[in-house]
DNA sequence: TAAAAAGATGTTATCGTTAACATGCTGTTA
DNA sequence: TAACAGCATGTTAACGATAACATCTTTTTA
């Protein structure tokens, strides 16, 4: 294997001089640096990870905790995780996957996602930093980046309102977690702001159960109704149902959320609201590093956006 | 941080006896390995996998290597890549996640997914093992685990066949590819096999273009028939072009082959071939390490099995 | 122009672990 | 009982990189 020892040998100079030129080059003279460059891209060079983790004591590992039921969320993840990865790798890092909590010594820091109120504690405990994938609890201060639930619904009610839909219902998730509670807000804020009358039906967050909730309400549920779902596996459930009448989207339009995966496998192609993901990815590791670096707990809001696509009138 | 030094104090013993009780116990003392023990669950020690790296040669990182585009296949990724960073994980390894080809000092190997013929001789140049997800082409010789293809694809031709189906066509991907082409010889087999008539078509891997597919054979498709598909999403398109005339599976029969995600969240549920993945990343990982350790290539067809679900008569 | 400051480069020690070799003890054998 | 084998344990050096300090050269300043 190729060390800074070769380079040095190979450019006439110590090996500090090498680990100078990579790590603080202005310490040193243009002609040694390029010298060193030189002998660096002659020979091949790549610093090793190990040995500068030693001597730096750190790991160069991030851990990724998956606490939810992982059958659950699985193209999110995916797409997430690939995400991540590559913010990462960009950094030098790698990646490490757990779906327990434990305290380990061989990592720099954990990003957590799919936790619990009762998780807290637990991660509060850790001597490492950690970041909350989705907004953390009222009464904890933890650092957090998650998608602007609320906003994100707000455009998906705003959108039917536009769009002439004369009814609009919300069937939400029975879960209480901020991120869930978020998104019904932002139903029950856009409807009161236009003077609309809400009615919230909430499900399990699978496709089968919201479509059998739609076929039960059927008859109450006048033409001309837009659905908010509080995600695409409802939205999925809910234009199945509705598209046994052949309804979707003149008689009824319906709006998802999430923008990963469903979204587009679905017929008709769901309008949705996108998570963006590389935008989420990157937050998440820059708030680690800021916790890494400087102590600092931050949180962000992500802005999703509005997909435009079949489930709704142009 | 607690180390080897800090152990070897509490034990009144060297380091290197502690490191010898974890690497080497046979070569210790009952008295003093138990003493050693207590030290160590008393302190609360655990090795520190940068040092051991660092003296060991090794990195202790894997890099799954994402070649496909990833869009295409989300959900098998989430899976696959929780499954295989679990099993690493209990041997002590992490997860680099790539989606390019580098020769790279800073992995000890390297699992390859999502390949085409034109990346195999720069996956053959690397200088560190590599065992590729899915069959390797005929005429180069590297590691691979693959799930039996044209196994799984006999299960589903015969399920259908035994259930009743009279006429029984497939649908399959158009890319020429080792899965793809074995996919489609377990049908051919199988119906030669029982003296049927083939009729193969091909779409690419999107439901939509599936679904688009059957309407427009529609008028030609006999009652009673039973549709293989390639993939799930293939089988998704289907089960919704069949489903306007509520022919499923009474008129018609679909399985797909996967069994990540679509299947469940199709309606009815999918009758599908699954991919056993926490079966695939355990022989993925297992045949590297033999690459690793004793510098063999092996390869394995891993069994899949048929879910029997609604798109199939019981 | 001598002394001090600044700049460039080199030397040493260190991170935590382990292989290889060294030491010391017990017990066996001729 | 001397010689030696075999076992348990300890000592040293090494992995590759870097921080801290040391040294040497050049520039600045009074």
């Amino acid at each position: 294997m190729v060390n800074l020892a070769d380079v040095a040998r190979q450019a006439h100079v110590s090996k500090m001089t090498v680990s100078r030129v990579l790590n603080h080059p202005e310490k040193v003279s243009v002609e040694v640096k390029t010298a060193v460059m030189a002998a660096i891209d002659l020979i091949g060079y790549q610093p090793n990870r190990i040995a500068k983790a030693l001597v730096n004591h750190q790991n160069y590992v991030i851990q990724f905790l998956v606490l939810e039921d992982i059958d659950t969320v699985e193209p999110n993840y995916a797409i997430l995780l690939l995400q991540l990865a590559d913010v990462l790798n960009q950094k030098g890092y790698t990646l490490e996957i757990s779906t327990i909590i434990t305290d380990n010594d061989n990592i720099d820091g954990i990003i957590v996602s799919g936790w619990r109120q009762s998780d807290i504690i637990a991660l509060e405990a850790l001597s490492v930093p950690v970041v909350l994938y989705g907004e953390s609890p009222i009464d904890h201060d933890m650092a957090y980046v998650d998608v602007d639930n609320r906003y994100g619904v707000k455009l998906a009610t705003k959108h039917l309102i536009q769009t002439g839909y004369q009814k609009i219902i919300y069937i939400g998730m029975s879960v209480d977690l901020p991120f869930s509670n978020e998104r019904e807000l932002g139903y029950l804020d856009t409807m009161a702001n236009n003077r609309r009358v809400s009615k919230v039906y909430n499900v399990d967050n699978h496709s089968h159960v919201a479509e059998k909730l739609i076929d039960n309400i059927m008859t109450q549920l006048s033409e001309n109704t837009g659905v908010v779902c509080a995600t695409d596996r409802i939205a999925l459930g809910v234009v199945r149902a509705l598209n046994k009448q052949n309804g979707v989207p003149e008689q009824y339009g319906v709006v998802g959320f999430d923008g990963v995966f469903i979204d587009q496998i679905s017929s008709p192609q769901l309008t949705t609201i996108r998570q963006p993901f590389a935008q989420i990815a990157q937050s998440l590791v820059d708030h680690l590093f800021l916790q890494l670096e400087h102590g600092e707990l931050g949180m962000q809001r992500i802005v999703p956006s509005l997909i435009r696509r079949d489930t709704t009138r142009a």
